[in-house]
DNA sequence: CAAACATATGAACAAATGCTCATATGAAAA
DNA sequence: TTTTCATATGAGCATTTGTTCATATGTTTG
């Protein structure tokens, strides 16, 4: 009866219990796994940086290139997985592409993100 | 005067002062790096189980080993990169250490993006 | 003290990732 | 139509990353 007071590790009761709530709160796989996804792009420095100017305006390839003195092509791939999970779309006008941001839930993540980054 | 309806991608007035008033609201280069760090830490499946587990309990390694179906090794290395992070923070009890939820914003930013990744 | 258990950690290796370079696509201008 | 400009993309390469294996650290028990 006086178990539960015991911390251990070997298999008991308690932690049996909780494993099986645990794992009918846990997300599908696939869930999961997209997850792990999308964050993966929030989690490169110049992805970080196309999405801080699309913060202030809908702008052309080259002008991202310029403002962050990076290769057209290097921009271009990033904004391909930006453009592929969802977090910018992109407009054509004449000869350049526009790209802005495409819906809040980036800007309320990276605000999250920049608030637990400065507590501390 | 009429130079600002034209879209052209080379240099023109308008797209300079757009890029100084957006180099002015850019965080530093230091909290840039930080930020996408601090993501990368969610962009993993294995890391985003663990944060799924500890939003419901505070569980120490093994069992998170054993409800995840991995090696304890693979566990403690990933706790230690969520804890350099200040996800998650760990307690010893004994020859057990228990790990529990840092701070609020985890299950904000993961529930942003489970919102995110929900709407299409 | 030694043995047993829970966790942490370093080295090594395979897989994923970001950039560069060359080149392709697409649209406007000559 | 041919050239030029803006963007997209595939291949290659160096770096990073997650796991495994072996072993170290730290705590309790005998």
């Amino acid at each position: 009866m006086d178990r539960n007071e015991i911390e251990r590790c070997d298999t008991v009761e308690v932690h049996r219990e909780l494993l099986k709530s645990v794992s009918g709160k846990m997300p599908k796989e696939e869930e999961l796994y997209d997850l792990a996804e999308l964050f993966k792009v929030f989690g490169d420095s110049t992805r970080i940086r196309i999405l801080f100017v699309l913060f202030e305006a809908e702008v052309c390839v080259c002008d991202l290139a310029e403002a962050l003195n990076m290769t057209q092509s290097a921009i271009s791939h990033q904004l391909k997985i930006l453009k592929q999970n969802k977090l910018v779309r992109s407009r054509r006008e004449g000869k350049s592409v526009f790209y802005a941001l495409a819906d809040g839930h980036v800007r309320t993540i990276i605000d999250q993100g920049r608030e637990h980054i400065e507590e501390e």
